[in-house]
DNA sequence: GATGAATGAGGGTTCATTCAT
DNA sequence: TATGAATGAACCCTCATTCAT
């Protein structure tokens, strides 16, 4: 019925399965289970579903961070933040994959902003709450951190889910060393 | 003379400029002045140059980089190595744009890891020394940190040069909680 | 209200802007303010739409002859038949170059004749009461000088409106000539 | 081996069989003997070939005029235009209905005074030629005259061959008063 | 090594037409 | 009558790649 999520849904598995450069918009239609102009009636272009695609990966994850941290105090909902971040990517990671693949190519970098302001003003509030409650450092700056941490983990996120072949030992390592950083760095705890 | 350098530097221009899913041979070969037929005497298809560009960045990073930090002692080239880096993406952001885009696009993602290593390599190492000298905190894993590292700073790098219209007074900021950030996760100096 | 006309008037707008072979239905029905269905129930194909604007055309032209020419004696309704003809080509050659690319598109062309038929038998008539008169010379045959002259006049009147940059003076001595042309060849006066 | 002579020749049969508006590139580089994308290195679009099939027809006519009229006295070459042009609209028939079609649905109509000129220019000298003979009527303005004569000719040899069922003996009529009117109108002889 | 004309498969997109409402 | 979402066949054109010179 709702042929704007079918054609996202179906975009998913095609580009995952094809590669963004090679999938076919009829890729896309057939597996959709729609014909081919009714694509062009809710997305202008090949690429413009990429913006869906986005929108529903950070929805997600936004819903999955509520959904695991709400009614923690601040401190503790930031101590956990790499590791829902980290569990959320490596689900999504053929979406998150597409993205990064899929936003540079069309003229639509800018629109990561908007798309990601959701999650910032969510993590900056957070921040603010924290520094409130004395829970991090008081030089933390919540609008520039906001931004540093979501980098942070989603970078360590994608080395480990995406890039390379990693053990899941090693993948391990890898949160444990990130959070102890994010620990130290907003002073949760002194760097051990 | 050198083609195949002349062939990088257009396959660089033209991508930036058209995108790399709309940039065609025909173009590149246009750009570097040569005939369409002598592109395939140097790389095996169209995106393959992709590998050259990514070469070309990480060798230049990693030349700044040791320019900028030989001789001075670990820790104090770990508080300057955001700064450098930064400065790099933001000399070089039309590159970098390009490999997060074309990467991607092919099946040459587990490249990645290799274009990479000789960085995360370096910087393995300076985190050993840094820990051996005492000036980081004993905690902190060389190996994985070298990834947390690199994967926070150039994160904020594309948030600051690729993604966001950002001030130049946003961009000091950012990078300074980047800094302040690293150098209480590393154990420089508590967090403030 | 009245939608057929409607659809005629948007289209002679929509061909004329945008060539007959771009215009869609789809430009042609938004200009007309209805629903893209609506069209159909009109006319039965995209290009059908020629018909009805071939028909206005003529219509048109053969009232304009009447309201001008009516009443005077057949010699001066033909000297003056250039005239008229060329004013109204000129005032009407957006619609009159569409026929031209448009009944040759389709299967159409054998429409010409029955759409001119009302212009011919006029003409024809006029001729045979002007040679009745002894206004012309008697060895014009009316019925293959109705479209001899009809073809002349529409053919200088095209050259002019449509095909080329003419000035207001070429234009004046074009239609002269013609004139002179059309005195001489009916023996309204001997080719000076 | 002349490709572009081939696309022409192909491309006047195809849209002659299939009509402009359904003729396919498909079709015609079918008919050449050629390579879908090879059509795109001689002419720009679809419709640009109709600039060749004028030149071609044009020069034609041009040469068939010098073949058959060379020589005679400009009076005489004058009676015998019409007949010529005649003859030769009737066996390129299907071209001249072409560029009827075709070179109104680009924005190429600029085009045709470009491509009749050569026409033109040779008519217009003959009938200075004609005139300092004292062969026609020295009111005749061989520039306008030119034009007016073409555009006559040319409609009645249209009308005949292209729109109407018409049978040898109507065409014959057709011609003969068309001559008759020519005749008249040029002065040749007073019209009777 | 270098050229560039030729290839031809392939895909994004358009749009005339239909039909359930 | 009127609507406009949906259809899906069809086509123009592009462009990566090849190969004879």
């Amino acid at each position: 019925m709702d042929k704007r999520a079918a054609i996202i849904d179906a975009a998913i598995a095609v580009f995952a399965e094809k590669g963004v450069e090679k999938a076919t918009v009829s890729d896309i239609v057939k597996r959709a289970g729609i014909a081919q102009g009714t694509y062009y009636l809710y997305f202008p272009s090949r690429l413009a579903v990429m913006g869906g695609i986005a929108e529903r990966v950070l929805t997600q994850l936004l819903a999955r961070l509520h959904a695991q941290l709400d009614g923690l105090p601040a401190g503790a909902q930031l101590d956990r933040l790499a590791a829902v971040i980290f569990t959320e990517v490596g689900a999504q990671h053929q979406e998150v994959a597409l993205l990064y693949s899929g936003m540079t190519q069309t003229d639509q970098m800018r629109r990561w902003e908007q798309i990601y302001a959701p999650l910032y003003a969510w993590l900056q509030q957070l921040l603010e709450q924290a520094r409130a409650d004395g829970a991090i450092a008081a030089g933390v700056q919540p609008r520039h951190a906001a931004r540093v941490l979501v980098g942070a983990i989603e970078a360590a996120a994608e080395q480990v889910h995406l890039y390379a072949d990693t053990s899941a030992d090693e993948a391990r390592a890898h949160l444990a060393e990130l959070e102890r950083f994010i620990g130290a760095g907003l002073g949760r705890a002194p760097a051990v």
